[in-house]
DNA sequence: ATAAATATGTCAACCGGTTGACATATTTAT
DNA sequence: ATAAATATGTCAACCGGTTGACATATTTAT
């Protein structure tokens, strides 16, 4: 009643272990009807080599762990989702990680991960100060953070969407633009999205103020500044909810205010197509973290970090 | 250069190997100084045991393996963050599988995951047919879905949701009422929202349609019914296409047309807070599928399939 | 003072595969 | 006719841990 093994297969097919194992990794030399009377008895068993004593012994799991915040979010979603598309197209399986932004559990799941032998990592949930990262010398890609300075980041071209989302504010006539930012202790690339909606009022000679995503943020904002018409959301989801409390105070967007978020994610787009928002290349994303990650598993050359920085799109909605 | 390995440690604390592995166990008598030594060394030498020997000598990974069609939704990526949570709380880890509703990579995936030694498997992605459910002896539960006669399966009261939304409708005062459903072919639970329609509008004698989710599926549905005044959509994203195609044709919701969606997702609820819908119990529904698999991978007593259905509940919004 | 508990060690077998060395028998090519 | 290629086998070592049996030395409890 236990699982068969791969002695199991070479006594039904009455053949030898290395025989076996001959017609499983294909090697050597292997006569068709020997072949095929191995694929029978593997049949017969419902024989699937454990990969576990594979792996241990070729020291490579084919593994990729990833780590963000949550899948329960349309551009995190996303993201992993084409994540485990690209790997699975090159024959690795992904290790699900939330951290839930947490540090204790990034930390944990870091060390799980090591545990486990995984090939790679894929991760854009840092909290600061995980020195895991400084110390590995396993293949890592960042998205969206800083991990470490050794490990190479895949972002969207965040400076420049934050210049054009504030641009287009403005020329869409707003005079009071306000910005919603997450936590600047993040240390992400997204913080330029913030640097380039400073530097684009300032050099418009216009007054900027920067709200970060922290208690009432949204009704504060409301609250401190009456006379607010235009808002750049750091993402979609608080862009949302910056329409859902103006309409509550009985401004009509985008009449009396104009909105613009970012990400643009699929799911955000079906739901909200009227958002207009800075949309980022999430599956391209994906696709050169996962690019990145291979080349450092597989040696390729490249002694240098390049960081990969891919460009943004601008989504006219209804909202602005 | 080589990740160090038990043997490693053992040498720079100079003790057994059985020590360490009794100190990372802790089995046996360790005496506390000998415990700090080795704790020491494994700290300098940066060690972490190499789980996949470990597993392949306990015969158990800590994985289970999660199939469902994409976290790029919202629905399934709540589902599987939650899904994640309560494995990780119980020790467990997520291989992460997403089939994009493809039949052939539901397959290699279930093979893959056999392969690896997961210790169960979560699923939600099934298309018809697909034996290796049927054989398979290891522990699965089906969330939304029917696998196998012997597979146990969580889902929320659909039956109960479809008439929730269908009298809702009908409450509100709609007298042309019409359902859109994924394919019926999919032999889910979720086919019961359609039975539950059906029925209803039967019982009220009312006439009844369902339009599938087919290619324009969405004209095709104004375009052959001029009096539609209503519309019990199996999703929330169907939901907000309905609405979206309504206010292309001018007409206004809820004044010309009432819609009601169907899931509730947390993200779903964020970005458009003014649909109304019938919301699962994402959470509990991923919390009963994990319990219900640790049961099995616990052998916990039960030998009776019994099948979970959790409560749903209406959300009024502010598009019926 | 002595038995029991505590602390550590050595040794060998095992988990389920892979791999290289070497042997031998049968085909195939020149 | 003979060398090379093909087909299969046996054997042993290995991947990096775990575990049980057994031995011995030191503490602790009665």
């Amino acid at each position: 009643m236990d699982k068969p093994k791969l002695a199991d297969v070479a006594k039904r097919a009455g053949v030898s272990l290395t025989t076996v194992s001959r017609v499983l990794n294909n090697r050597g030399y292997i006569g068709d009807k020997t072949r095929e009377k191995v694929h029978v008895a593997m049949k017969e068993l419902n024989y699937y080599p454990n990969e576990i004593a594979r792996s241990l012994f070729i020291r490579k799991t084919y593994i990729v762990g990833v780590i963000f915040p949550t899948t329960n979010n349309p551009f995190y979603g996303q993201l992993i989702y084409h994540l485990e598309n690209f790997c699975e197209a090159l024959g690795y399986k992904v290790l699900l990680c939330n951290s839930g932004g947490r540090e204790d559990k990034e930390r944990a799941y870091l060390e799980m991960l090591q545990r486990h032998q995984v090939d790679g990592i894929i991760a854009g949930a840092h909290n600061r100060g995980i020195d895991i990262y400084q110390r590995s010398t396993m293949p890592i890609v960042g998205v969206d953070r800083y991990l470490a300075g050794h490990i190479p980041i895949v972002s969207s071209d965040n400076y420049r969407g934050g210049v054009m989302a504030t641009e287009h504010l403005i020329d869409r006539g707003c005079k009071h633009i306000l910005h919603i930012n997450g936590q600047l202790s993040l240390e992400t690339p997204a913080n330029l999205r913030r640097n380039a909606y400073e530097e684009t009022m300032k050099r418009k000679k216009m007054p900027y103020k920067t709200y970060e995503t922290v208690d009432d943020y949204i009704s504060r904002m409301f609250d401190e500044n009456p006379k607010i018409d235009g808002v750049f959301a750091s993402d979609d989801l608080i862009a949302a909810c910056v329409i859902r409390e103006a309409n509550k105070r009985g401004m009509n967007v985008p009449e009396d205010l104009k909105v613009i978020g970012y990400d643009g994610a699929d799911m955000t787009r079906m739901l909200l197509p009227e958002l207009t928002t800075i949309k980022q290349p999430i599956k391209d994303m994906a696709e050169e973290a996962v690019h990145l990650l291979m080349n450092q598993i597989n040696e390729v050359e490249e002694p240098t970090v390049d960081n990969i920085t891919l460009p943004v799109q601008l989504i006219q909605g209804k909202t602005t």
